[in-house]
DNA sequence: CCGATCAATTTTGTATGAGAAATAACGAGC
DNA sequence: GCTCGTTATTTCTCATACAAAATTGATCGG
């Protein structure tokens, strides 16, 4: 692909960062983007600094830095003499928040999804059972919380969003895992964020608060066996829901 | 801490790269281990740029794309006039293999290696499952093929080892999820790094071939129940291994 | 005395030019 | 045909200068 394309695209992302932070990662943004769509493809050797640089009109610093931040996700390598070419897919670090992220920007493949959530729907139910058993009282008035203001303000509302979010930050906290907190908290962000950017603020699910008081319900009892069996549900709702927005938003 | 700890142990480090590749990266390297193992601790406002650079002996441009490596990691984040901070433990990209690696170059806590094994139990045995369901004839030939390596070289050998990496990841490509892919292998690879670096070719552990066999068998059959309780004990051998090589390692 | 606005200072961010190291490709010599 | 040095290209490193951002403090008005 040529460089120009990026150019053209400048600055014409939605920029879903939440908090604006490190705005010169918009370099590295765009070119991880155009790696994980598959507009470059892997073994792809991109332009030499210099030229890349002139193309993007930028600095050659800056080119470098936004190109150690894709190398620091696996997602190119570079040697002198060779030149900067894009990974091999497996070498990619598919978790990296940033890289699902940028994956689900774009059309994400029907099989991608799919897999996805058949890693979800393997570890975020266990971490359920282990909040069960593991979570003090704190956790579960977080959790308590959260759930009332979830019902208060319903998801079509950025704080009934982050109540959301909360809910589920205190539920994995209670699991005590720290890598089970990165990696579900960094695929849930990521596929939240989706679903609320293509279908802005539809109500297209149904009624998320019972099957949310379910998960409550179990882990304050300390029933990880219910509460394995509740998160599935959330998680295969989870997965319905962001199909459909995916739909909604490649064929319009 | 002082920054002068760092350049001093420089070079210490037997870099467990595999393939040389990207030396510069020793910068970011040094910085994440201290980061890591609690030499800085979380909210510890870093050397600005110009100071950091000069106790390490390297250029501005060098320091600041260490960084950028860092902060593309989630280990540290820099904005203007307030400097650069480590970030809270919550927001490190736990899972990426470089972060792993970092960690279990030191010596984790034993919570911490729980936590991951507990991650890995949850999710090898329902790789392996998969895989036996999806396996292609190409997927159990170079498992069996990397198998009888194992058992010819064993895996107090190079040979032997890379053999053994050769049947993970047969396996995890038959298992067809690009995210439990990069998971395992990731997890894998540091932690396979982390046995053989501390416990040098010390035949701990017993005869690990019949393990691998009763998967290889259960795969190659489509069994997939087999295949994940197989795994299963896998898997807790390799607990059993780590830990042991982890506690050799410090109680000398 | 309190508040707000504006300037100053500090720190990261960007730019640019010059050169060093690394490595793949080439060619000379045997 | 094979080995070994040479060359060319590309990333990597360095040094310096300047721009942008954001916190701090000071100044002014109420």
């Amino acid at each position: 692909m040529s460089m120009d394309d990026l150019t053209a695209s400048k600055g014409f992302h939605p920029a879903p960062d939440g908090k604006r932070l490190r705005i010169h990662g918009s370099v590295a943004r765009d070119l991880g983007i155009a790696i994980v769509s598959g507009r470059y493809s892997p073994g792809e050797l991109l332009l030499g600094e210099i030229e890349a640089s002139e193309r993007l009109k930028i600095s050659r610093t800056a080119y470098r830095e936004a190109l150690r931040i894709l190398s620091a996700k696996g997602l190119v390598e570079s040697r002198p003499k060779t030149g900067t070419k894009v990974s091999a897919r497996f070498k990619w670090h598919m978790l990296d928040p940033d890289v699902l992220q940028w994956i689900f920007e774009l059309e994400p493949s029907d099989s991608l999804l799919e897999s996805l959530f058949e890693l979800r729907r393997v570890v975020e139910p266990e971490a359920a059972a282990l909040a069960a058993k593991r979570r003090a009282d704190d956790h579960v008035a977080r959790m308590d919380k959260a759930l009332e203001a979830m019902k208060e303000h319903t998801l079509a509302t950025e704080a009934g969003r982050q109540a959301d979010q909360d809910f589920h930050a205190a539920l994995l906290e209670a699991s005590g895992n720290p890598f089970l907190i990165t990696l579900t908290s960094g695929v849930g962000a990521a596929v939240a964020w989706t679903t609320v950017f293509k279908q802005r603020h539809a109500p297209l699910r149904r009624d998320p608060i019972p099957d949310h008081r379910r998960v409550f319900d179990a882990v304050a009892a300390g029933d990880s066996e219910a509460s394995r069996a509740a998160m599935t549900d959330l998680v295969n709702m989870a997965f319905h829901d962001t199909r459909g927005a995916l739909m909604a938003a490649s064929a319009p």
